[in-house]
Formats: C-alpha cells, sequence, structure tokens
DNA sequence: CATGAATGAGAATTCATTCAT
DNA sequence: TATGAATGAATTCTCATTCAT
C-alpha cells in the first residue's frame, strides 16, 4: 500500500540530516526485519542503511527500540489502511478491503510479523486502528456481509491467522493468502454457520496483545 | 492429546539407561522450544532435563539435529492424529477432527511451530500424514462436509492459518483456536460460497513446505 | 633478527587505533604461540594483547586466520633474512647467515614451527624466499663453500632439522642449534663425503611443504 | 625394526587378558599417536583397541600416563636398536646403525616424537640407552669414523635433527631423512672441519630433556 | 571386570551495546 | 555528531575423566 517509512514529521526537535538519517535506518531496518527476521545484526541493517552501527544507537537506544519503530510504521500502514477501507463503497465492503490490505502489508514485512501483533509498546495508533475496525466491522453487520455474532475480536484473530498462511508462503506464493481471506469471509457471511465457541473476550485480546510468548514469571535470557 | 515423546521405541542399539536419558532430553527439548522458542540455549535444556550438556550431546550431535527430533516426535504425534481421524464415524467428520487434534498439539508446542510445517530435513512421515489428510479430505468430499473445490493444499494452508492463531493466542487463551477452526470449516461447506482465488498448486505448496525463509539465493545476513 | 610485527604497513583502511590493536594482538599472539604452542587459547592470547576477545576477532575472523597472520609476519622475517644474506660479502658466505638468521627466528617462534614450513595458505612470500634461497646457494656452490650435489631441497631439510633441535633446546640453551648448524654447513663443504642418498626431489618437497600431517586421504579423529 | 609393543612381561600381577588388554590398547595408541599426533581422542584409541574407554582408564588412569607407556614401549624399541648396534661389525659403525635404526622408528611413530625425546617420566630405560651410545661414540672414535670432539650431547642433538627432519617429510617421503643422517655423519668425520661451538653441557641436556616446552613457571591450562 | 553413558570445564565464536577518535 | 572499533557475556560444541549397569 503506501511505501513504509514516509515522510511522516518525527516530532521538531530533530535536525534535518538527522531525521534523514532515522528514516533511512528505519526503512532499512523494516526491509532487513522483513527479508531476514528480527535476528538479523544490527551491524547489517547499519550497513543497509549506509550509517555506523553508532548513528543507528543514536537514533534508537536499542535493537528493541529500533524493533518498536518500525512496527510502529507498519502499525501506521495499516492505521492508514484502515482509513481507506472506510471510503470504500459500498460500505458493507470496507472490512474485506482492510483485511486484503492489511494481508498484503504482511507480506512486505514478512520477517517481522511476530511483533506487528502484539502490543509491548502499548502504541497508541493501536486504539485509532481499533476504532476504524470497529466502525468497519459495524458497517459489515449493517450492510449484511458479516454475521452479528462476528465480534472486533474474531477480526483480530482472523489477521493472526493470515499471519499464518503469510509467514508459511510469502516466500514462494506471495498471493496465496487472497484465497485464504476469500475463505475467511465466506465463513463469516449471515449464511454460513456460526461457530461452536464464542470469540475471545476483550481482556484475553488485551493480554493476547500484550505480552506474548513467555507464560509470566520464566525465561533464561534478558527479556 | 498424546503426551509427546511417548515410550516409541527408540531401535534397539540403547541402553536401558541411554534410552531413558534420550526420552527425557527430547521431553525437556519439546517443551522448552515449546515454551520458549527454538532460541532456548542446550544448558537450559539440559538442566531441564536433568542432564549435563554432554549427554545432551551426545544423544544429539548438534542442537539442529535435537530440534530435528523434537520436529520428528510432533510429526509423529500428527501422523497418529491422522491415523486416529481415520476411523472416526461418521467418517466425513474425520477431517474436523483431525484439524482439531494438530491444532492441539501446536499449542502444545507453540515455540518450535515454525519448524513444524516445514519439511527440511525430509521426514518421509510426512508422506504418510499426507496420505491420511488425502483420504479424509476425499471422505469429507464424498460426505458433503466440504465443499469438491477445496484441495489438499488447502488443507495445509488451514493448519498454517490455525498455526497464526496459535502462535498469538496460546498464552493467554489456549483454546482460542476452536472459534477459529469451527469458522474454516464453515468456510469449506459446499453451501459456503467459494474463494475466488484457486488453491496453491502442488509445486507451490512443495517449495512452502521446503525451505521457509529467505527467497532462493540469499546469505544469511553477513554479505 | 627483525622484532616481529614491526611497522609494517597494513593497508590503508585501517584507523591508526585499530591498527595498533592488530600490532598488539599479533604481537602478543606470536609470543603465546612462540611460547605456549597452538593450542593456547584465544582468550589468553586476548588478554596478554590488552583487548578482549570480540577485539580479536574483529581483526582476525578465525582463530587460524591469526595463526596465519603470525605465520605470514614470521615469513617476512624468514625473507627480510634471506635479503639481507644477499649482502654478505663473501656472497659464498651469504647462506650461512641465512640459516644462521633463520634459526634464531626459529628460537623466537619455538611455538609455532610446525606451521611455519607448512604452505596450507600458499604464502607468495614462500616464493620470494625460494629465490633468494636458490641465489645464496648457487653463490655458495660458485664460491666452494657448498658441495655442487646439495640442492634448494637439501637447504629446506636443513631448516626442518634445525627445527628439530630448535624446538627440543630452545628451552634451555637458546644457543644450541649454532653447533648443529657449524655441523650442518661443515657436512655439505666440498672435502666433505656425499651422501648416499639424493636430495627430496621438487614434488616431494611442495607435498612436504603443502599438506604436513596426515597421508592425503583421511579424517581428523573420527572415522 | 621390531614391531612395537612385544611381548615383553608386564609384571606378574595380571590376569591374562587383561594383558592382553593392555596389549592392544598400547598397540593401537601407538599407532593413532603416530599416525593422528597426540591430540586424538582417548574413545578413538579405544575403538581401534577394539575396548571401551572404561577398559582404557582402568589400565591408564590418564591419557597422559597413556602416552608416557607408549614412549615406554618406544624407548625399549630404540634400547633395543642400541644393543642391537652394539653386535655391529666393524665396532666403528654401530653408532651409524644405531642413528638409523632410531631414524626408522622416528618414522614409524611420527606423531608422537615430540614426548619420545623429553623425560617427564623419567624412565630408567633412559640410562641404560646413554650407556649404549656412549658406548657405540667411544667405539666410533677409537674407530675414526667420528671426531674427537663430538660429544655424546652431540648424537642427542642429532636425533633431534632428524626428529625434525622426520616430522616435516615423514608423510610424503619416508626414505627423506636417510640423505641427512648420511650428511650428519659425514659432518662428523675427523676429516670434516670441527664446529665453532661447543656441544651442549650435560646439564644442559638433562634439562632438554626434562621439561620441554613452557620455561619453568607459565601455562594458562593444565599441565 | 568391561562397557559405554554421563559429566562439566573449557574452547571458539557471535552480537548487542558502549566508547574513543 | 558520525563512525566503527572495543567489549564481554552468552552460545554451541569437545573431550578427558568418572560412574552406573
Amino acid at each position: 500500500m503506501s511505501p513504509s517509512v514516509p515522510d511522516r514529521p518525527r516530532g521538531p526537535g530533530l535536525r534535518r540530516d538527522a531525521a534523514r538519517n532515522r528514516t533511512k535506518i528505519l526503512r532499512a531496518a523494516g526491509r532487513s526485519f522483513g527479508e531476514d527476521g528480527l535476528e538479523v545484526g544490527v551491524e547489517s541493517i547499519a550497513h543497509r542503511a549506509g550509517v555506523g552501527v553508532g548513528t543507528l544507537y543514536r537514533r534508537f537506544p536499542t535493537k528493541e527500540s529500533l524493533i518498536e519503530a518500525v512496527v510502529h510504521e507498519l502499525l501506521h500502514d495499516v492505521g492508514d489502511a484502515a482509513r481507506a477501507a472506510l471510503t470504500v463503497e459500498p460500505a458493507a465492503d470496507g472490512l474485506a478491503a482492510f483485511l486484503r490490505s492489511a494481508a498484503a502489508l504482511q507480506v512486505e514485512h514478512r520477517g517481522c510479523l511476530g511483533r506487528l501483533w502484539d502490543d509491548r509498546a502499548h502504541d497508541p495508533i493501536r486504539q485509532e486502528i481499533e476504532a476504524s475496525v470497529r466502525e468497519l466491522l459495524g458497517r459489515a453487520h449493517r450492510g449484511g456481509t458479516v454475521r452479528r455474532d462476528i465480534a472486533y475480536e474474531d477480526v483480530v484473530v482472523m489477521l493472526w491467522s493470515i499471519r499464518g498462511v503469510v509467514e508459511s508462503t510469502a516466500w514462494v506464493a506471495p498471493d496465496a493468502w487472497r484465497r485464504h481471506v476469500d475463505l475467511l469471509l465466506g465463513a463469516v457471511r449471515p449464511d454460513a454457520p456460526a461457530p461452536g465457541y464464542p470469540p475471545m473476550d476483550a481482556s484475553q485480546l488485551r493480554a493476547a496483545l500484550d505480552a506474548r510468548r513467555r507464560p509470566p514469571g520464566r525465561g533464561p535470557a534478558g527479556a
């Protein structure tokens, strides 16, 4: 959709070239994480960005913070996609449009999806996305393209399911997710049978978004 | 479902205590990978198994081989699940049963799903699983629970999609996948709309299973 | 002769401090290998050089490469010695001078002689040394200090024989080789009896220099 | 010459099969050290001997002790060679015969020569060898094949020098030492010029035999 | 006793992060 | 300020030695 890491203003206190560096790094990191996964070394990212590691660390105090920034950018793109979907006509098809846009973004960033849909950093943009998605879902409900028992949480689960497909197929069949999305959309139509289990509740969803990986107190190494 | 690493005979050439340790290690590794991901250190696995690293390395000459062994076990469990599903009555529901069993196994091994559905080691058991799944799908076709245009490849994609859900929810809502599976099953019923895109073809599937991550010719990081 | 690891320029692409460290490491490695043998741990070398292991590995990507670099330095010193010997007067004594210089260098590096006289890395400097030594030998032939049947290969064997003496005596009698060299020089004089066996031929010499230890096709230990 | 590890009686308190095992191990170790060097793992030696490591460790409490035993055997062979040389006619040629026999033994055991000519274990057989060699040297002196200024210590140095040649050539030219020995023998003839340096003195020789490698107090690891 | 499994200290190497230039 | 060199803890793996069967 939108070219990741655009010219979104980065706060006022950043000199022009500094901001340019920040952008270069972010873009390089986005590509590196997307292609090679989060395990890529910072050195390789810095190299790709055409800067030294020192510069990278000046902008992003830890690798973690860089990851978060990349995810933040990606979330912005998702937010843009959601906003764009709100303009789709007929309105009842906005949700489908959003799912497809989001899937395309996942393909582009296939290496860091593990972090896309969790919320360690509690990014405020998620609330905006949530609001948009709820609105899209409401329109679909009202327009009769999606059953009433399909909740907001189900949409999030759909995104996760798309992630599973994308992570396994994006390298060799970058469009394989399309059929899967069609399947999902068919599954939530009013004339499809309702599942026997209820959606996740809001607190479960929050928990899932919050601290995926590692059940409360465990873990050998750092994080 | 089945307790991973059961008393599957380990070939005759292993002393009793050695076999016991092998099992302990495999079980510990299964749990560690499941909970902490493949990045856990071998030391921590050995500790969990109550053995020294040396012992671990005596049984599994590299960490990679340990991972493969764990995946192999898991595949066996999946194979068992597929075989069990072939006994389900009515036969048309066997596929659904299999998907649910496989999902439960994925929850148990949530940390190493990335390796479960690829095929670096070209384990022959996969062929057996494939045969079973094709049979299950055939029964479902004939029994009218699944549309004829749903192919074997689609079932694999479903497993990947379940993986996506499991990886995001297993920690906090270990049953969240159930609703998703219901959704998927609803989506493939004869009365549900067919997707606008065709299933993956066999060669794409093979490629996806084979060398996930990293588009054909690329070095890991350095270059 | 020359203090190993001198101010030989290390190529321009190295910052001042980096070059200094490289030198420190090389010098420390030279001493460590010389005193303790090639088995010394890299950590101990790094410590001796006053740097961290990481620094060592930044300059030399493997321990092997460090060994090669040390040997390379040593070869340079040998090359210098050969060149210096070419200026000795009378010219017929140049070969003797060279043998003595080379012996002194061997004493200094007694721990890594095993690698000095083999040629895994196919260092081009060896050709230069060979040329010089052939010239020195020719002068000795013409000057009547060495018999005509003494070939270049014999000089190499002499160096190996000196190595044997040095490795056994350097720790307690660092000058013991002098008498041995005198003996050898006496043995090759025109008035000394010719040996009953011919010198090695060139291909044997090359093989000996190339892959010492381990007769062509064998694995290290296991098989 | 003699097949290493013969049926030398091993003290009375060893049951027949135990003694047989000891011999098998010793022979395997001799071959392994000879071919692969002292770095071979004990496991590989045990395997070669057709016994378990446990058995090996029952006979030889440490790897070091095994090495010493192998060297001890080798010394016995050297002793045998010296004794045999005492029967050579004319007596003045005994020393040359001994040097050649000893060289052949070194070729056979090229992997552990580093330990052959030192005397950590203070093996009494060395004294016997020394006595024989002194006698051989005396006969050579009297017979006029060796100059009077050539001392016992010089003969030891010759053995070391042969070692240097053997270690570098044995793999590819197992007879290359012959020419070198001829050279050495020529060098010590009465009509050859005397070296400008005196032989090692007895205490230096003892020191060299005693604790080669590692000047008094140093050394990161174990020994 | 023989066996080979278990042990764990130590070795080489990597990489996120800090710091001198 | 930008650079990339330095750092060292953590990781995988080996091997001499001990111990249960």
